[in-house]
DNA sequence: CAATATAATCCAATTTTTTCCAAAATACAA
DNA sequence: TTGTATTTTGGAAAAAATTGGATTATATTG
């Protein structure tokens, strides 16, 4: 075994692959091993609305819906609250890592993250599980992050001289 | 049995499928066993506000009647009162999921709901139960639902650009 | 450069879905 | 009532799609 990587650090890294014909895309060996440990292959696939795919530790997956549902008074009872079960509900999907570190992608989530076979794909670690974009649209997201993050350096810099010349 | 997902999570994903000759739906497998599990199959079938065919065990739609009908004071003794126990009383109706995993949408519902034999339909999981939708109304809501959404993201963005510029 | 590990491709078995048909139930009319 | 027609329901067979595995190719590491 190569893995065991002495590490408790979990799903970090970004790895390129492909979406394969039947829209199933492979994780990468410490990836699987991440899942198998933290919660034996069992996840959770959702839409985030960044436009990619969450996968997340089945238990995880709960927690965040419990908090969002204990907001909701009368589940099911009102329009906005049967628009978040539907959001949800339509663009979640269980399943589990396959033996050979694949998961399948469902049709919804092929559409909504523009991940359809034979595409490109980034599989990311965000620490609680991965998250899969379309290459492109990973790319575009990087750009931004990093220009924001540039435009903040820059202000705090200039933050920082006009308080020392007003001294 | 290829399900069995251990999954704690029920009622999600969306599965394309078309009104059959006698106006019956067939649900996925993974949406059976959830039926079963819950309610042994026993549902209530309604017309949502939304124009769509709502399938809930049965328990979850007592539940939500009662909240709803609490609310009113004296049941029966008012217009509204009797409207909505009219309006629900005429659109639902209970029933089984057969063995083969199929319902009957009763005439009343594939009116409302446009619904008819051979039209395209999306079953649709919410998590307390399932949403049966004509394709093309249900395409229309989703494309709400994700334009809002975005909305909303694009007003959180710019909200914190402003308070950076600001400081 | 060889050995090992990783990734992509292909194929076969299983499962799922669709279509079609038969039986049962209901309604109708003589 | 009794036979006939019609609708409804359930099931079986055929078609299609999914799944997992095995094989082959590619890359990595020592």
């Amino acid at each position: 075994m190569k893995g065991t990587t002495a590490a408790m650090l979990s799903f970090c890294g970004m790895d390129s692959c492909r979406v394969d014909g039947a829209g199933r895309v492979r994780l990468t060996a410490a990836t699987v091993e991440d899942f198998l440990r933290r919660c034996d292959g069992e996840v959770v696939l959702f839409g985030l609305p960044e436009g990619a795919v969450a996968v997340y530790p089945e238990e995880v997956y709960q927690e965040m819906r419990r908090r969002e549902l204990g907001d909701l008074d009368a589940v099911g009872a009102s329009f906005a609250a049967r628009r978040s079960l539907r959001r949800f509900g339509s663009m979640a999907s269980a399943a589990k890592i396959s033996r050979q570190g694949r998961v399948t992608l469902p049709e919804v989530l092929q559409r909504f993250a523009g991940l359809f076979p034979g595409e490109a794909a980034k599989v990311v670690g965000v620490e609680i599980g991965v998250e899969i974009w379309a290459a492109d649209r990973f790319e575009a997201e990087m750009d931004d992050i990093l220009r924001a993050e540039k435009n903040k350096r820059q202000m705090e810099l200039n933050q920082k001289e006009a308080v020392s010349h007003e001294s």
